[in-house]
DNA sequence: ATTAGCACTCGTTCACATCGAGTGCCAAGC
DNA sequence: GCTTGGCACTCGATGTGAACGAGTGCTAAT
């Protein structure tokens, strides 16, 4: 256990460390954080934090750095400070508002996490197993195209353009639509089994082509289970951490990968409300320099998740705040 | 003019200088490329050269590096080369019986053109003023929503939530839609024009709502007017000339905002078929390192373009391969 | 006109000395 | 028994100068 001083200590060489950016000393600590105490007697607490597993040297007679551990209890502590009833996870229903709808509001969103934090926002949307159909509609483009549009009972939209051999009538689609829409508000998967034994009876002839697009409306859903926003990435450019372009590659490769991010905020705890994973936490392993602070939100069949992506060594204080405010905004704008 | 050595030679710095990366000199030139010629002539031959524009000296006593001059020569002379017929722009309609749809297709050839070109492939389409309507739809979506979808003629798709204050049946919105599809083949601007009046005078109580509505549409036609899709950024990773910092982020500044390629791609030649944009000759000047190689397919209300963005400094050759692979694959696809 | 030769330029590389921030440890002091 | 000042030591960072070498421009010989 740490005594009252190291943790003082520790969270003193986190907060350094994460404004300069450099190994921090004992001397700094004594003259800025600690004024008390001498170089000294810092030191030899930070030997012992080292051994502890809390900082480590990047060499022998060299400053520390706090190792992912130590920015553990940093945030753990800085989050038991906030207020405890911050904002849980109860602002899904006020995004299902938004005037510029579920899409506009996730691409604002992340957008403005960017802004504010000035590291990457993000918004995704995961839709569990669970996912239930809203709507289907089929929409004839032309002889030989209809457009398939799927609506989700969270407000997703999905849609794909079907090519089928024959002529499809409007009229045959519209038939067809009514018939399929009954189901709404079943799962998915449910669906898929009704619909296809459905439409080998049903529809003869036109069997064929309609299972084609079965199969592309699954596909949807099997590929795209999460839809994913990120706001701008320019930022990066400025952080310090990601000068070296080994670690702006590590992110990048993962930013531009959906479902390399998707993965991560799959494996993300079920609990809504703000979250961070720092560094080594996260489950992939390019993400070793960096950190996610998460908002998110669920309904019976969704998931949705609000946050900013970041170096490790970033300013938890202020991501938060950012985080908290584009919430507070979602939930002005939805009044 | 240049004499016959003259671009002999200046035509072999280029070449070197891609392969190489490295400032050229005289004594490289006359072993590998100009056997027969000593360094010293070479040299007096480069000094002309540099005096006339097409090579530049980092500094006194260093190698030669080709200008944008050298390479528009170099990049000429290339695509006369080229079997003249090479395929210009008439593979549009093979884009539109692609199994996957426009987008599809779109999405498919950037990545592709991403990966054989080892550099970043993107595919647009831009609606040019004369944008047609195909069809529009509303869709229910509950009591305070609806879903507002346009294709457009050239089988773009565009769909965006609306939130209206009072509840509109589906019959309603259906009926409203039959009405505005009369004017499916029209330019966009004069179906705007007619719907609003139109609107005004025999939707009463609604007419707000739906004025709403096409205000939202009109924004997506207005914003969205290219739609532009763009491959992989991951190779530029391995592009020597983007290892500085400060390149990378030039282009890509200009990748992430959409609207800054979008304004390059409308000033590009009108003419179909293959070109090039070396550098400076781009209208932004964040590209001043980069190439731009596109092949353009027009059709009456839009035009669509495939390209390649790198280095000044790529592999021109490889690159045109590629692009032509990539057309070449789309026509069989869309068998 | 071409080319070999030569002096000169200038960035690159490498070794070496210096500097300084920071440590570990010890002995003195409260 | 903590705490602290002092001191020797470590090790990366910084700077300097010499040697290097690729390449040039010019000139004189062919």
């Amino acid at each position: 256990m740490l005594t009252e001083r190291q943790l003082e200590v520790l969270l003193s060489v986190v907060h350094e460390f994460i404004e300069s950016g450099e190994k921090v000393g004992s001397r700094t600590l004594s003259k800025r954080y600690l004024k008390g105490r001498s170089a000294a007697t810092i030191r030899n607490e930070m030997a012992d934090l080292e051994e502890m597993g809390y900082l480590v040297q990047p060499h022998t007679s060299a400053g520390r750095v706090p190792t992912t551990m130590a920015y553990r209890l940093f945030v753990d502590s800085m989050l038991q400070r906030l207020p405890k009833n911050e904002r849980g996870g109860a602002w899904i229903s006020h995004l299902r508002k938004h005037r510029d709808g579920l899409r506009g509001a996730l691409v604002h969103a992340s957008e403005m996490l960017s802004q504010l934090s000035s590291y990457v926002g993000m918004a995704a949307v995961i839709q569990l197993k669970q996912a239930r159909l809203g709507r289907i509609d089929f929409i004839r483009v032309d002889s030989s195209h209809f457009l398939l549009l799927v609506i989700l009972d969270g407000g997703v939209v999905l849609h794909r353009m079907v090519n089928v051999p024959c002529d499809l009538s409007q009229d045959t689609l519209e038939a067809l639509a009514r018939k399929i829409n009954v189901l709404a508000g079943y799962q998915w998967s449910e669906v898929r089994e009704i619909l296809y034994s459905y439409i080998v009876n049903e529809l003869g002839k036109y069997a064929d082509s309609c299972k084609r697009a079965i199969d592309e409306l699954d596909a949807i859903l099997e590929s795209e289970q999460t839809t994913l926003y990120t706001g701008s990435l320019a930022n990066l450019f400025d952080v310090p951490d990601f000068q070296d372009i080994g670690h702006f590659r590590a992110l990048f490769s993962v930013l531009e990968q959906e479902g390399e991010l998707a993965k991560l905020l799959m494996n993300y705890g079920q609990k809504d409300g703000i979250g961070v994973i720092i560094g080594e936490e996260n489950t992939v392993p390019e993400l070793k320099n960096c950190s996610v602070i998460l908002s998110s939100s669920s309904t019976e069949g969704t998931r949705t998740m609000l946050g900013v992506i970041g170096p490790k060594r970033m300013n938890y204080e202020r991501v938060i705040a950012a985080l908290d405010r584009v919430l507070n905004d979602m939930e002005e704008t939805s009044k």
